[in-house]
DNA sequence: GTAAAGTCTATAGCTAGTATAGAGTCAACA
DNA sequence: TGTTGACTCTATACTAGCTATAGACTTTAC
């Protein structure tokens, strides 16, 4: 298939598709005579593969190592779990920096609840500060 | 004073102090006969205001709306607290999506809790659905 | 034969800075 | 007066993960 098939199937646009290619997260192809990139089952899962990481927010640099992992079958899988805990706490962090992110947003909106002058604002007052 | 003092003051670094004069946030200053920027107390409030707007997470653009309504003292401060509520709005969809993503990989860890080997490891086979 | 759809490469843009190179300025000290 | 060091200047490149574009080429359908 070409990359616009590959690009439906997928659901990755086909810019996307050429971009983890240049990455080196995806593996140049077969090309056809006419120069186009021809893709088949097998590309399809690597791509998914990439796909599920990526929804998982795990960063390109981070999706090459699990591959790099996947291609020693023996190894310990260790480094995955470890990757996958590193990641839940750095959600975890995030979480609890919009979360207070989001007390202070609170705070800021009931300073000003009706509809005022600028100069007046309770809004503008609080960032003033 | 000189960029490096008020980079001092403000807590904002030389280069980024640069960058929102170049963004048009922050206006840009007198110079010395050097060619040196020279700021006075005022221009200390000023930076001092967007640091405030960029820890609540508002873009650059955003800030600059801000600036520009608190130039216009008599108008309706409206916009103010809508895009502070809006704002509020995206970061508590944030953390939604952050939860989620959290939970996923929660269920990703407890599918590997062993040091497997890779073939076995339960973190791969669920990224490879 | 030709028009439309698809693909190719290369490049620029997005956010909010950070980091660098290479040059100029200024104050203090010998 | 010379020079050293700290400071500043502009311009440029880089970060992450794409997205969008230009201009050329290929393929397909009628």
């Amino acid at each position: 298939m070409k990359i616009g098939e590959l690009s439906k199937k997928s659901g990755c646009s086909i810019q996307t598709i050429r971009f983890y290619e240049k990455q080196g997260l995806f593996e140049a192809c077969n090309r056809s005579e006419g120069n186009y990139r021809i893709y088949d089952a097998s590309s399809l899962r690597a791509l998914r593969f990439i796909k599920q990481c990526r929804s998982l927010d795990l960063t390109i640099i981070e999706i090459k190592q699990l591959l790099d992992t996947k291609n020693n079958p023996d190894k310990s899988c260790s480094s995955v779990n470890n990757l996958i805990h590193q990641h839940m706490v750095d959600v975890t962090h995030r979480i609890a920096e919009l979360e207070e992110l989001k007390l202070t947003l609170s705070e800021m909106a009931s300073a000003c609840t009706d509809d005022r002058k600028v100069k007046e604002c309770g809004v503008l007052q609080l960032l003033e500060e």
